[in-house]
DNA sequence: TCAGGTTATGTAATCGATTACATGGATGTA
DNA sequence: TACATCCATGTAATCGATTACATAACCTGA
């Protein structure tokens, strides 16, 4: 493969020549930069990245260490993370953590050995050392989607509050008064906040959530799927089933349609976490929509503005209730 | 940011041997491995990966380019080649082209600069000068779920002739007659052969096909609405519309929606290509379900073995057809 | 004509690892 | 004791780019 030193040796010019015309360096007479270019060509000249970043200590990659890429919204995610980088003349190295922390350690002592300019992390589980030692020690990092306790890191993640109190306040006013809510993990932040929320917005409404009815899932379908199927065993069971992602949904309406349930009528459904294909059920699934891909915009914004020297702030954006008919025949109150 | 001289300095010993610890270099003294380990942890020291490769020219990198990540198929497939790889000790570096030649180009070249060891590209258009040189060339290429005309490489992707061929005498069998076809576009292999392939069954079994019967979609939600429009207002419309992949289903099925008209009663509808909501919608869809997560290991190990030096041999996998209820009341005949 | 300035290009150090080869001390053997 | 072997470790070249600094050619104005 041709090195700089032979197109420069091709073109009858030094390397710095070369180096400057592949740089973009006005300083080169116009005659000299079309000589090297056609050297370039002859040779198929690629230039080295690698031997590039070494010197300059800048890859101007980011990577994206993410929860599930088998999950829409993280695809959502990582595709809006893409764009902007591309944007900004950054690469992207995805990494699939598969909602395990051991992976997505892997992947950010992986990362961090590639030298990435910016560390964008969904974390997938409790704060781990290795974590928290590349935050104590300043590391360019953001977290998306999910926050750390203790930790301290910009983030970008969405709100779910407001939308999970209107979606109380909907079920209510369609009579429901047995809600049970599958909830993420208690050790990610996400499971945590929206747990906490439809408790609080519970206890606004007035309505008592029996123990039995808050069951922590995985965030994938198969816990949707189980707990469901609990929920239903139940000697009072539950009059909604409103689930924490679109995965578990997935799951609780495998579970529901098995057992020939009809949905809203011996058990509604709804899902935080919104699908392009929530629409074709029937009957369509009322959802929370997070706002995915501007998450993943903001995020690489955040991060290039700590690699800038600016001033990188975290940011909250709200999810929305979409109300269609999966909890009964109602408009939208909200 | 600790170097590997710092390391060698602060354990008393010479780069040389921090090396041979960093590759379990077998030739060093427990005690003196120990001391080093030592050295590393107090320092924080993180192995800079860009010089490793550039010493060693090899990255243990793979690079990804797919057609469209916001594309369920594609995220499997993407999962799939992630797992392989990892497993093999490299990292994956995924683009998304988004269907476009030009993006697709750009991952190309970017990937090829950042010295991936090899790159599997689902080409997403006619051949560009640039795949043709770099396989030309002798790049280590490989082409997943899609081929290129006179391209020598080495290909995997999966043959739905015989699923087409189920799917039709399926509908035949049905009752059903005048089917249309949402194709792919007809520079994709995969456009071209489900194409064919749909036409050769239609023939076996002597049906006609009406020549605004076949319109060519590109692969996105948009498109499959649209054409689903066109064909649903010709004077006489078709009985099954049965779409090339699940985006465009989800466009059709959105527009047959919009209308209000009701599967299979009104018009049937069929997908190349399955993803794990169309059980769930009302009726399900009946699909041919391609073998991604197969597609995947299969390409990480047909390219790992063209970097090994063995012969990499192309592969072909068949999809089958998962009859649902989307098209009629039959039980499976194929 | 020549000091001083400008401009295009070249020379060589450098980034952080790997590794061929050199070295020196310990051990074994005659 | 003398010499060959072996083993753990060190020295220094190398990968392919960038870039500070040096330099040569040319121009300008007094």
């Amino acid at each position: 493969m041709a090195r700089i030193k032979d197109v420069a040796a091709h073109a009858g010019v030094s390397v710095a020549t070369v180096s400057r015309v592949l740089n973009d360096n006005p300083s080169v007479t116009e005659e000299t930069r079309t000589r090297v270019y056609a050297a370039m060509r002859e040779l198929s000249y690629v230039p080295n990245a690698v031997a590039r970043s070494l010197r300059t200590e800048a890859t101007k990659t980011l990577g994206l260490i993410i929860g599930d890429i088998a999950n829409p919204f993280f695809a959502e995610l990582a595709r809006a993370v893409e764009d902007a980088a591309r944007a900004a003349g950054y690469t992207v190295i995805i990494g699939n953590a598969d909602e395990r922390a051991e992976e997505q350690d892997h992947y950010v002592r992986t990362l961090l050995e590639q030298r990435v300019d910016g560390l964008l992390i969904c974390p997938t589980a409790e704060v781990t050392p290795l974590v928290e030692e590349v935050a104590r020690a300043g590391g360019p990092l953001v977290f998306l989607d999910r926050t750390l306790p203790g930790v301290h890191v910009p983030s970008v993640r969405a709100d779910g509050t407001d939308a999970i109190r209107a979606l109380v306040a909907h079920l209510r006013q369609l009579g429901h008064r047995r809600i049970a809510f599958i909830s993420g993990p208690a050790r990610l932040s996400t499971g945590r906040e929206r747990t906490g929320a439809f408790l609080a917005a519970m206890a606004e409404h007035g309505l008592e959530v029996h123990p039995e009815y808050v069951q922590a899932g995985d965030f994938r379908s198969g816990s949707g799927r189980t707990l469901t199927a609990r929920l239903l065993d139940l000697p009072e069971p539950p009059q909604v089933i409103f689930a924490g992602d679109n995965l578990m949904t997935l799951g609780a309406l495998d579970e529901i349609r098995a057992r020939g349930l009809r949905i809203p009528g011996d058990v509604a459904l709804a899902s935080f976490d919104d699908v392009p294909w929530f629409p074709h059920v029937n009957p369509a699934i009322t959802a929370i929509s997070q706002p995915a891909a501007e998450l993943g915009k903001r995020g690489v914004r955040v991060i290039l503005d700590r690699l800038g020297g600016r001033p990188a702030e975290s940011v909250s954006l709200p999810a929305v209730l979409v109300v269609r008919q999966s909890c009964g025949e109602g408009r939208d109150v909200s």
